[in-house]
DNA sequence: CCTTGACCCTGTAGTTGCTACAGGGTGCAT
DNA sequence: ATGCACCCTGTAGCAACTACAGGGTCAAGG
């Protein structure tokens, strides 16, 4: 029923440094302690982390999974404002899709471009230099 | 013709620390000084710090950056390697969008499950909470 | 001439989310 | 008793900047 950090990091797919991170950071509290120092966890903090990581998975940084969790300790508050993280998270990711989408043309348009050659004649490299004021570094 | 840092920035879209941060790493030469010690640029650093912003901006890492540089100073040399590394560029920015695009599923599934209501409730929270073994934190 | 304000200088520390040591202690099996 | 795997603390490193602190410089206005 007690689980070392290491056993909690396999549970859950976290490294041991990880989740002593979480710990000094305060994302989780500390722990029990055996007699040989060694830190002892039991399944509210297996579930706390699982918690964490599962949020982690899905791109929420780590403010946001502590507010998500400090969220879900107050059951009986009403669930908007979850809503409204995950509504944000969302919208962020959408957001960064949509400009990875727009990069991908632009880098595949580049591509296209190159026909081999030199890189003086490169076109890859001509897209990337300046506009050309007037006179280039040759 | 020759221009401060604070001009050098402001013609390329580069903060002022931005620009002493690359000289720092080596991305930029150390430029000639003035006689108060001011940083002095003309066009050729004009031209090398739009060179590396565009890369920066379709997302190349600074060592492509780095990398990008140095082929585009051999002229001669063949362009495969160019190719090469905007190609593979392209593959991490395609993973990338699939791996939002897959998350933007997720969440929007999450968001469409929740109803309002109190957070014990709360589907989204429920969705984050490990996937129950047996005894469960309320 | 002197002051004000915008700019510049160096150097260091902070950001995010870990990861990787170094240098030691513990616990269990052989 | 001696390996070996695991644990401990504390610190430093990664990317790519950003933000001070505590100064110096320069052009303009009074």
């Amino acid at each position: 029923m007690a689980f070392t950090i290491g056993e909690l990091g396999k549970a859950t797919g976290t490294k041991v440094e990880t989740i002593r991170y979480y710990e000094r950071i305060g994302l989780l509290a500390k722990p029990e302690r055996t007699s040989g120092n060694y830190r002892s966890y039991g399944e509210a903090e297996l579930g706390r982390l699982s918690f964490i990581r599962r949020a982690r998975d899905l791109g929420f940084p780590l403010d946001r999974v502590r507010a998500l969790l400090s969220l879900s300790d107050d059951r009986t508050r009403d669930c908007a404002m979850v809503d409204a993280l995950a509504r944000d998270h969302l919208a962020e990711v959408e957001r960064k899709i949509a400009d990875l989408t727009a990069l991908r043309s632009e880098l595949s348009a580049l591509l296209d471009s190159c026909e081999g050659g030199r890189v003086g004649d490169c076109r890859i490299i001509e897209a990337l230099a300046p506009p050309a004021t007037s006179g280039e570094t040759l």
